[in-house]
DNA sequence: GCATGATAAATGAC
DNA sequence: GTCATTTATCATGC
C-alpha cells in the first residue's frame, strides 16, 4: 500500500496539468497589473496559491516562466497585455 | 524593461557543453545551461547519498572524474539540497491529507 | 506543431 | 552556506 501511495505521488509530480482558466485568469491579472515589477511577495504568492487552487511553487513556476517567455517576445503577448490592461482599467472604476 | 538585472549574452562563439578549458569569453557572460549526462548525475547521486554536503577533496575529485569544474561540482550539490527540500515539502503536502495511512 | 507547466544548470543577493 | 531568480530543456496537453 505504502509502495502504491509512493508510486502515485510520483506520477503526480511527473504528469503535467494545464490550470484551469479561472487560475489562469488570476496569474494574468496579477501579472500585467504588476509589470513593472512581476514579482509576487512571499504572501502575495500565498494569497495567489489559495485563490487559484495551486500550491505556492506553482505559483512561483508560473511567474518565472511568464516573465521570461514575455521578456523573449513581448510583441506576442501584447494583445493579451491590452486586455488585462483594459479589464483592470474597468475594476479599477468600479 | 529590466526586472532582474542578469548578464545574459548569447556569445556567438558555439559553446559546446564540454567545460575542460573555460575561455575566458571577455566581457563575462552567463554560461549555458548544459544538462549532465546519466553517467553524471548517477555518480553525483551515489556521493550525495553517502553525504548531503561534500568536502573539498570529494569535490575535486569527483569533479576531475566527471569532468566538471569544482564550482559545477558545489553549485549542483547546493541545488540538489534545495530539491531534497523541495522534495520533503511536496511529501508532506501530499501524504497529509491523504487517507488510508 | 507549439503552448505550457516542471525541472535542471547557473547566477547573485545576503 | 540558503534561496529566489534566470535560462534552457524536458515532458505533456491538445
Amino acid at each position: 500500500a505504502v509502495m502504491i501511495l509512493r508510486s502515485r505521488f510520483l506520477d503526480a509530480r511527473r504528469k503535467r496539468r494545464n490550470f484551469n482558466k479561472q487560475a489562469t485568469e488570476i496569474l494574468n491579472e496579477y501579472f500585467y497589473s504588476h509589470l513593472s515589477n512581476p514579482y509576487p511577495s512571499e504572501e502575495a504568492k500565498e494569497e495567489l496559491a489559495k485563490k487559484c487552487g495551486i500550491t505556492v511553487s506553482q505559483v512561483s513556476n508560473w511567474f518565472g516562466n511568464k516573465r521570461i517567455r514575455y521578456k523573449k517576445n513581448i510583441g506576442k503577448f501584447q494583445e493579451e497585455a491590452n486586455i488585462y490592461a483594459a479589464k483592470t482599467a474597468v475594476t479599477a472604476t468600479n | 524593461l529590466k526586472w532582474h538585472l542578469f548578464c545574459s549574452k548569447p556569445s556567438g562563439a558555439s559553446s559546446f557543453c564540454q567545460e575542460g578549458l573555460l575561455l575566458t569569453c571577455a566581457p563575462r557572460t552567463r554560461k549555458k545551461r548544459c544538462p549532465y549526462s546519466k553517467f553524471q548525475i548517477r555518480e553525483l547521486e551515489r556521493e550525495f547519498f553517502f553525504n548531503v554536503y561534500i568536502n573539498k577533496e570529494k569535490r575535486l575529485q569527483l569533479s576531475r572524474m566527471l569532468n566538471l569544474t569544482d564550482r559545477q561540482v558545489k553549485i549542483w550539490f547546493q541545488n540538489r539540497r534545495m530539491k531534497e527540500k523541495k522534495l520533503s515539502r511536496d511529501r508532506l503536502q501530499y501524504f497529509s491529507g491523504n487517507p488510508l495511512l
